[in-house]
DNA sequence: ACGCGTCTCCACAGGATCTTCACAATTCGC
DNA sequence: GCGAATTGTGAAGATCCTGTGGAGACGCGT
């Protein structure tokens, strides 16, 4: 995570947040530092302050956009100023008027983080967890390298289990959206689902499968 | 809840007023005590007041965030020191400009509280409480950073305090939200509630879950 | 119709978990 | 302080859940 904000103090007030909510942060204080940091760190994500010595972050978020697809923060002083931008179509992904609360961009930061991850990981026909690797197009497997051979629904069981890794995942959710069924209430059927997971299993490795017991499966990206 | 004011009298009211609205309050009279009763009792809220001895609430601020995301409300001395913290992006989610009522007061605190229990149960997947971190979807649970392995009932049971945090939860509630069950007048059975409050407390600490004797059981945040 | 691969279901065994019970320890009201 | 009510604790049986192997059902191409 890089923050660009030439006020030291603003930057040191969201740096420090950002850092107490886990993130990894470096910070920039002008245009230019701001677009060596980036391509030295290379952060998953960039807040920026649209007012900056060097060049202006309108700048700053071309080049570095330019370079690679990053989600942008902009940071403007004025809502006019965002309007501008928006007009621009300068490609932040987000904005944020100052002033503004600590929550709001901790929010926005977790929100545009959220949204990445899901479009990259679900417009990807590929899939990269760890050693695992999905091909969805091609329907085609491999884990530490050695391809593996899957039957349809054990793949389709298996992509569902890769778009939200780690998640639990109850039975009846896994028949509903894996197998189209419509299980209310109804307690039968639902040991199915165990006989895939052990198929997976005995494919893929004993370790890429968590059950949590009472309640269902979920994926371990091993990492 | 903390309170940081240099004035006493204020100090005492202002603890007073929300003491009497059910909250647990400590008091802080300078920057120092102010940081370091936010790192030993672990308030869910900071009242804080900005010119102090010691360092002023903008260094307490910025101090306190550093650590952990908790929401301040900032108390200034006139309007104009407001914009100015506004313009800082100290980080404070919420301000008041003396002279204010304790009406006012007390109606910000509650909306602040509001705001909070909202963004962090709405966000949904993740709770963070003090040093409890709970991920939902992947029923994990880790206090201090070691992590716990919890039975189905027992994460569904830290679960729901966990998203009441503070609230005293009767066994009759527990039962009939955690377990569906339906205790009209049976008054057999409530003590399965109290094992499975003894599991918790074994694997994530005593200190964890307070018991309010003749009513049932609150999930200590830090306090 | 037949063979083949795949899927669903079943029954059993072995764990894991839940509830209950009796008793010790604590708290509360007086 | 004292008695009554409430809670903490440990253990044990009952209950529930999952892993597993295999038997049949189903779809599909030949």
């Amino acid at each position: 995570m890089l923050v660009v904000e030439d006020d030291v103090t603003i930057a040191a007030s969201i740096a420090a947040r950002l850092r107490a909510e886990g993130f990894t942060v470096d910070v920039a204080h002008d245009g230019p530092a701001a677009v060596e940091a980036d391509a030295s760190v290379e952060p998953d994500l960039v807040v920026l302050d649209v007012m900056l010595p060097g060049f202006d972050g309108l700048e700053v978020c071309r080049r570095i956009q330019g370079r690679r697809p990053v989600p942008v923060l902009m940071l403007t002083a004025r809502a006019d100023e965002t309007d501008m931008l928006v007009g621009l179509g300068v490609g932040a992904d987000d904005y944020l008027t100052k002033p503004f609360s600590m929550r709001v961009l901790t929010a926005r930061v977790h929100a545009l983080l959220r949204r990445v991850e899901r479009s990259s990981s679900v417009a990807g026909t590929r899939i990269v967890l760890g050693d695992l690797e999905i091909d969805v197009d091609q329907r085609r497997v491999a884990r530490a390298g050695v391809a593996a051979q899957l039957t349809p629904i054990e793949f389709d069981l298996l992509v569902h289990f890769a778009r939200r890794p780690r998640a639990v995942q109850p039975r009846e959710r896994l028949l509903s959206e894996v197998w189209d069924w419509d299980v209310h209430g109804t307690s039968a059927g639902t040991r199915a689902v165990d006989s895939h997971i052990k198929a997976l299993r005995r494919k893929l490795g004993a370790d890429l499968i968590r059950t949590v017991h009472g309640v269902g499966y979920a994926l371990e990206a091993g990492s």
